[in-house]
DNA sequence: GTCAAATTGTTAAGAATTGTTAAATAAGCA
DNA sequence: TGCTTATTTAACAATTCTTAACAATTTGAC
């Protein structure tokens, strides 16, 4: 059974959710005090961490910024319609999805599973091969088949492919690329990841004007599009 | 029925994975001092080391690297948050995962499935042929079968090809290899390796522009594929 | 809108590594 | 010994990777 983290303030939404995520197999412990929170996280360790934005004490995007480095987890926020999530699910603060308050459970009890599912994925089955629609990523054997065709990679370019197919849906920064390729610090000029990517994406199919697969975001990094293998 | 040997010395923790994994039908034998489980692995053969990276006696990571060259089934390491893992799954230790402590008996035991699943492809019999899809290599005899056709390897590619087949699914270094097959020490020029890969893919009827059995890491060395024998 | 600065895309040259062949050397054996 | 085979060494070809250069794009200031 899986444990759920939510932090928020407004008590009657709280018990609101805890009752239906309870009444689906979930247990929820609610914390209404911003920090306490990072405590909680580290003592409970928490399949998932649904954080409020606005908190008292100490706001949602603070705490995920601050224990985003050590809590492997998924973190779901809680926001206003007119919060900028771009950058809440960006580098910056790196929560894994959000959610429009006011919540309505059924939306939220979707968008936990599917969290809990995108990370059982990573988290247990790291050696187990990939698939990512019509795209086989064979980590045993380190072959790639897209649409029933063996492609041919570089070393290189397989370990790149295989950081980002582990971490679709996810906008990944050059430093992280560079350190799960190359097993050494980056020093913030190199452009060897550039060199890569442009290879992949000609070798994967994608449209070099407007790339479909792997998407360039802007100052930030490169994002490897789940839904994009059909 | 598995062996799990696991070298972990908080007693709590190990009584608790234990249990958990006894419940799941696997033996599992526990030893909390280091200096022993090298001739524990020796004695028991077991099919899966699970090893604590700080254990009394001796560490974790030493025990890894000792016992490898000799032990040819999994090592799952537990480990500290913050440790470099990407070092401990390298070359130079040859552990082949880890998972994070405090360890999740749920995640250790998926991860231990995982690995065994991988594992199963190279098949041992009590005189120590292996067996890896349609390709048997006896030990005692010196012959190697492909696809029910004898092949007439030389002395040293017969050595080579054995050093490959007991570490299946690993990258193995050109160091490790030259160790293993002349016994004595690697300058790190020579390319006798090579010429030796060369005719063995040759031999094994592998394709030479883009091999699916032994494959080359860039920088690192040579993975033969355990699932390409079919 | 225009413009400059910053960032990214792409190409090609150069460096490093690997593949392969063949000659030179070593080893095994009648 | 002389012959055969195996192995090492050396040379060159092919590939992969890095670096550098320049083009294209995006952003933000004006």
């Amino acid at each position: 059974m899986s444990l759920i983290l939510l932090a928020e303030d407004d008590a009657r939404l709280a018990a609101l959710v805890k009752d239906y995520l309870d009444s689906n197999g979930f247990n929820v412990v609610i914390e209404d005090v911003g920090h306490n929170v990072p405590r909680l996280i580290k003592d409970l360790t928490p399949d998932i961490v649904i954080l409020d934005i606005m908190l008292p004490g100490k706001d949602g995007l603070s705490i995920c910024k601050e224990v985003r480095p050590t809590f492997d987890g998924p973190i779901l926020m809680l926001t206003a319609r007119n919060a900028d999530m771009d950058q809440v699910l960006g580098l910056e603060y790196g929560a894994d999805d959000y959610v429009i308050k006011p919540a309505e459970p059924r939306v939220l009890l979707a968008r936990i599973r599917a969290l809990l599912r995108r990370y059982q994925h990573v988290e247990t089955d790291t050696e187990q091969n990939l698939e990512i629609g019509r795209l086989l990523v064979d980590v045993s054997s380190r072959n790639v088949i897209l649409n029933d065709d063996l492609i041919n990679l570089s070393s290189h370019e397989f370990d790149l492919l295989l950081a980002f197919a582990r971490q679709a849906g996810r906008v990944l920064s050059r430093e992280y690329l560079f350190n799960t390729v190359y097993n050494r610090p980056y020093d913030g000029m190199d452009r060897t990841i550039d060199v890569r990517i442009s290879q992949l994406r000609k070798k994967l199919g994608d449209n070099p004007e407007n790339p479909f697969r792997i998407k360039t975001i802007w100052g930030k990094g490169y994002l490897f599009v789940a839904e994009a293998w059909a």
